[in-house]
DNA sequence: ATACAGGTTCAAGTCGACTTGAGGTCAAGG
DNA sequence: CCTTGACCTCAAGTCGACTTGAACCTGTAT
């Protein structure tokens, strides 16, 4: 496949495919001429990295966890990686239904309001610092 | 409370929370010569911006979402971000099955280990184009 | 009165993940 | 053979969320 064929089977521009050859998250089978090259499983990979992405992972992360460096990939990275996850997914869950309350709650103030407190509070538990920094789902994006 | 108070309850460093105030998220009360007032349900707001930082949401969704600006907040805005959560939920939770699989499976290539193939295609359903672009959750932080 | 710890402003820098632009190459079609 | 359009490289720009640095005040303790 050539890259032109990528960009539609995946729906990625062609400057992230390259970008992401250029970290070795991909690559190319070889060139024709100028041009790149690429196997079909490249869509695989892709839509992993799509996956990692979702969820939250960068792609030095991404990478580390899928493209075995060393004799095999790294198990214990991926659990506690799992584990990270899993307390974001806490973390998302109690958002939203902070959120949901919210839109439900007739409260001027949210604050004045216990359940939503409540929900906020256990939200807080067990992750009293903070350093996610997880950023938006925006962009101007066609979708 | 002067910044350095909100800076131990918080955890928060001094020049982030000069940046949220000036972003509209929080505000203080007054000056004491130059130095700024806070009013301890700061507290209560920094909370919550964190709660919806560790979400996934911006600032400016933060923003939009708790301060409203104009009779009441906007409870369409507060349901369809509990939506796009539920999603993202999804997918958290299929990028966790993936990888606590891939870390128990002996599959060398986790390409062709059909059971990880399900997992990744599970999440991809509903959400063919990709657009989120979620940062990672990673930081030097001391914790 | 003086020192100084701890504030303050404002501009600029950083980081990750891309995107954009300028300028160059090349394979295929007419 | 020549044009054209798809592809290439490399440098620089962008965006959000902060951080850092320089230069400057000021309340409080000695």
């Amino acid at each position: 496949m050539d890259i032109a064929d990528v960009v539609k089977a995946s729906g990625l521009p062609a400057s992230t495919l390259r970008y992401y050859e250029e970290k070795g998250l991909i690559s190319s089978t070889g060139r024709k001429g100028l041009r790149r090259t690429f196997h079909p499983s490249v869509l695989q990979q892709l839509a992993l990295i799509s996956l990692g992405r979702g969820a939250g992972l960068s792609l030095d992360e991404i990478g580390a966890m899928f493209t075995p460096k060393g004799p095999d990939i790294d198990r214990e990275l991926l659990l506690s990686k799992a584990d990270e996850l899993d307390e974001q997914i806490k973390q998302l869950t109690a958002m939203r239904n902070g959120l949901r309350h919210a839109a439900a709650c007739p409260a001027p103030d949210h604050f004045e309001c216990p359940k939503f407190l409540r929900l906020v509070r256990a939200a807080e538990k067990g992750k009293l610092r903070i350093q996610p920094q997880t950023a938006a789902l925006t962009r101007k994006g066609k979708a």
